[in-house]
RNA sequence: GCCGACAUAGCUCAGCGGUAGAGCAGCUGUUUCGUAAACAGCAGGUCCUCGGUUCAAAUCCGAGUGUCGGCUCCA
């Protein structure tokens, strides 16, 4: 059952570069990252002040990489004003001016405020204060730091002056609304990154170049794997080389699926709308739902799978010796996203999980999230990913028994102790109606998606539907039900290969495992034997019969990051053999057409990372 | 949805009031080549859509559509 979180595989959080160099402290400053950072900010608000002394200030925090800063402006920022407030900056720097903190009594603090024209700083000093009061404390005592000609509302810390301020560069202008509310006037945001040594700056101005690089959405064009259009938008067209990858990767999710015992269904994508009256999706999920009038009774495109899977549950009587059922569902699904959030394959509207409704006793919650960990950490291992786990409890309006939650939190707990993963607590953070464990991979670039989530509901789908089984003394029982998915959307999961791989997948899922390269044209019919011999092991493998010389052939392939080349000429046609060479650039010795093809077959069907 | 930017050949981009351009890819021909780009020629466009301004619009203005960067980080 669910609302929008139960296989919430949209909702990765992509959070750039973690760790690294955040708590560091730079040698030379000896001031932590966070406060540089800080500090940055307060030296760009002084410059975007200079530049418009009409300004009104939002808020200023340091934040991963760097820091960033609202401003209400009179007009939009161009590119050209960020060059321009960045060398103002770079003056404030050079005059090394000293950050001074000065204690202000709150009525002082908000008069100054007011005087300065700053309402957004007023509401702030106001919220605060009206916290404090509800709290039954006196007004908070309040702090200023100032540097040079400015001044600002401040808890701090800051460096000792401008000039302890690391190497740093202004990124981009956004939008965002004040306190994040969509009601509240749009402000404009800067970004800008700050580090400890220019090394640093370096690096992570490289690894966003590397990023842009690596984006799935222009990768997906150069190794022609899908494209989007705007008669769909947020729905990709799959093209022969991605279709091929997208299914390759599901069929390696079925036969793992098959051998833990699953059984797969399917059901229909448009349903009416009364079954989401009965999950609750009309009152909570109506606006994401893409609705469809029929002789006018009301449908919509199904959000998720949940509920359908309980009338196959429901659709015999079930007897505890059925449990556990595993029900896999390749479900088609499309929820009705803000166009201003789409993006490429992370941000979809249609889409496809590999999810599954698992029905146990409650005696067999533990074995199966124990059964669960191994799917994951052995699917996670084709591409050579670390899954780590983050553990959400029950939420302050959660439905159902409190002791019934601590009991399944209870066995979680345990499995997830026993997995060996590593997993972090978010206290809260749990579905509603079902403690959860949210799979988080990190990429090549150090970068942080989430993708599976496994989801232990004891209320949602058992109650509100209705299901139970019958116990070994003629009783009925509710189930549980566990929601999971391991790679979560196929599309986004793709999206994320993409990027890590930067487009060189592994041998057994590349689109293309192997290219076949007759030197001259007069080798073309012995590379379609050849071809047709890898073909006959299941390999995925082309020709290239374009008119090129061999090493524009090569060029292509190793562009395209087809793993293997297999060069043929007069040598290996008189020997029946031929000359691989790895995208990596080795060259192998010439083999037989068989034995490569042996070897190429096995090595490919241990679906290992490279 | 909201704020801003962008939309020109299959791809990457130039042109920014006066006859639509390049590189790559494609096609044709020549070359038949030994591990990351042979050579030559040809073809390729409602300059996103609709409306407006103008003698004249890819270019300026407005609306629409799509894409991109953001809209969580609380002095």
């Amino acid at each position: 059952m669910a609302d929008e979180q139960a296989i919430e595989v949209q909702e990765a959080l992509e959070a750039p570069e973690r760790g690294s160099a955040e708590e560091l402290l730079d040698a030379g400053a000896r001031a932590p990252i966070d406060a540089m950072r800080h500090s940055a900010a307060h030296v760009m608000a002084e410059a975007v002040l200079a530049l418009f002394p009409e300004a009104k200030l939002g808020i200023g925090p340091a934040i991963e990489n760097g820091f960033y800063y609202d401003f209400d402006l009179p007009r939009p920022l161009t590119p050209d004003d960020l060059a321009a407030i960045e060398a103002r900056m770079r003056e404030s720097v050079a005059a090394a001016h000293p950050f001074v903190r000065r204690e202000v009594p709150f009525a002082e603090a908000r008069a100054l405020v007011a005087a300065a024209g700053q309402p957004y700083k007023v509401e702030i000093l106001d919220d605060l204060a009206a916290r404090a009061t509800a709290a039954g404390d006196p007004p908070p005592a309040t702090s200023f730091y100032e540097h040079g000609p400015f001044r600002d509302l401040c808890t701090g810390p800051h460096v000792a002056t401008t000039a302890e301020i690391g190497p740093f560069r202004l990124l981009a202008v956004a939008g965002a609304y004040w306190r994040g509310d969509e009601k509240r006037p749009m402000l404009q945001r800067i970004y800008g990154t700050v580090w400890g040594t220019e090394e640093e700056l370096e690096a992570f101005l490289w690894r966003r170049e590397e990023a842009k690089k690596r984006d799935h959405r222009k990768l997906g064009v150069r190794l022609d794997l899908f494209s989007f259009h705007d008669v769909s938008p947020g729905a990709a067209f799959w093209h022969p080389k991605g279709w091929r990858l997208y299914t390759t990767l599901r069929d390696a999710m079925r036969e793992l699926q098959a051998r833990r015992g699953y059984d797969e269904i399917y059901t229909p994508p448009l349903v009416h709308q009364k079954l989401w009256e009965q999950s609750g999706h009309w009152d909570h999920y109506r606006d994401n739902m893409f609705l469809v009038e029929a002789e006018e009774q009301t449908f919509s495109l199904k959000p998720m799978n949940c509920p359908e899977s309980s009338f196959i549950y429901r659709s015999r009587l079930r007897s505890y010796r059925d449990l556990p059922l595993r029900l896999a569902e390749y479900g088609v699904l499309h929820r009705n996203e803000l166009s201003g959030v789409l993006s490429g394959l992370t941000r979809v509207r249609h889409f496809v999980t590999d999810d599954a409704h698992i029905f146990v006793r409650p005696d067999q919650i533990a074995a199966e999230i124990e059964g669960l960990m191994g799917e994951i950490r052995e699917s996670y291992s084709w591409f050579g990913l670390t899954p780590t786990l983050t553990f959400g409890t029950r939420p302050d309006e959660a439905l159902g028994d409190p002791a019934v939650w601590e009991e399944t939190e209870a066995i979680m707990r345990a499995e997830l102790e026993r997995s060996g993963l590593e997993y972090r607590v978010k206290p809260k953070d749990g579905a509603f109606y079902a403690p959860k464990i949210d799979i988080q991979i990190t990429d090549a670039l150090g970068r942080e998606w989430q993708t599976a989530t496994i989801q232990v509901d004891r209320v949602m789908l058992p109650e509100r539907f209705d299901l139970w089984y019958i116990d070994e003394t003629g009783r009925q029982q509710r189930p549980v039900a566990i929601h999971r998915a391991i790679y979560g959307s196929l599309e986004r999961f793709i999206g994320v290969l993409t990027e890590h791989f930067a487009g060189a997948f592994p041998l057994w899922c590349a689109p293309v495992q192997a290219v076949v390269i007759p030197i001259a044209d007069r080798h073309l019919d012995p590379a379609r034997e050849l071809a047709a011999v890898l073909r006959g092991h299941g390999l995925r493998v082309e020709v290239d019969a374009s008119g090129g010389r061999m090493q524009n052939k090569i060029r292509v392939a190793q562009e395209q990051k087809v793993p293997y080349m297999l060069v043929l000429g007069d040598r290996e046609v008189t020997a029946r053999t031929a000359a691989p060479r790895t995208r990596a650039g080795e060259q192998q010795p010439a083999e037989g057409w068989e034995a490569l093809a042996e070897r190429l077959a096995t090595e490919s069907a241990a679906r290992r990372p490279e």
